[in-house]
DNA sequence: ATAATTGCAAATGCTTTGCTTGTGA
DNA sequence: TCACAAGCAAAGCATTTGCAATTAT
């Protein structure tokens, strides 16, 4: 059960080459939110010869998978996180970017709610909150 | 008061040349969100000699000014209207790409306090509703 | 005059793609 | 063998920028 994402490719028939699995093991213990250039820079402390389109060319095709998700957070580049158990929102640090990840129901809730009343259904939703802990 | 964005413009001290003006009218008459393509569009109908640089200068010195807020919705180009009055989120149709202004102070409440509950003072957010009136 | 603004085209920066070579079943 | 994947470099796209020409104060 370490490894997640491998497990995952096998069972959405992805076939996993050399370096597709090591794109996935750098994901699977990656905590964190890299953006396509820093994953790459990780996979190439393993193997140096894997080029960047691989990883973008990978990352997609994860992303189509259902197995990692992209997210375009203001003003940067597209970051990447596995796709989680359980569906979370982000608050990010505009001081240091840090990214912090949350859940809140009631919020969720709401939004179906207010897609309800306007006579949608909710396929999707973003939710980023930008916060700092110095300025007003 | 039918000419806000000008108008603004003028209290802000933006120097107001004639491409700006013409950029400035025709954001005030819109009541959509259009990119920078489609605004360079509708401009070059009252002048075609304005280029399209101009347009993206214009468009990012008026944000600057907080006379009007951009938008990067997903998977798009960045769409542009006027500040509003009173502070919205969107509902983005997935199906037609129509795009509808909602208010709902709870969420707006949730949002403060989750960013508080995690030791932040909310200094910006972006809620964006994906919906569709025939997928489930 | 003098500083700011425009238009054009070239340059960016991230991401995608064409094509040839490599590789696994 | 044969379809698929990787590597490289070139192409794409939205957006920005350098620079010379133009305009406004």
């Amino acid at each position: 059960m370490s490894d997640t994402i491998e497990n995952k490719c096998i069972e959405k028939g992805v076939g996993l080459t050399a370096q597709r699995k090591i794109i996935a093991q750098v994901m699977s213990k990656s905590n964190d939110h890299p953006n396509v250039n820093e994953l790459h820079k990780r996979v190439s402390l393993i193997d140096p010869k894997v080029s960047i389109a691989t990883v973008y060319r990978t990352v997609k095709l994860f992303e189509e998978a259902g197995i990692l998700s992209k997210h375009d957070f203001k003003g940067g580049k597209a970051r990447y996180e596995k796709v989680p158990d359980e569906h979370h929102d982000h608050l990010i640090d505009v001081d240091t970017g840090k990214i912090i990840e949350f859940v809140d129901e009631d919020i969720e809730k709401l939004q179906k709610k207010v897609a309800q009343k306007l006579g949608y259904n909710l396929v999707d939703h973003r939710l980023e909150l930008y916060g700092s802990k110095t300025k007003k």
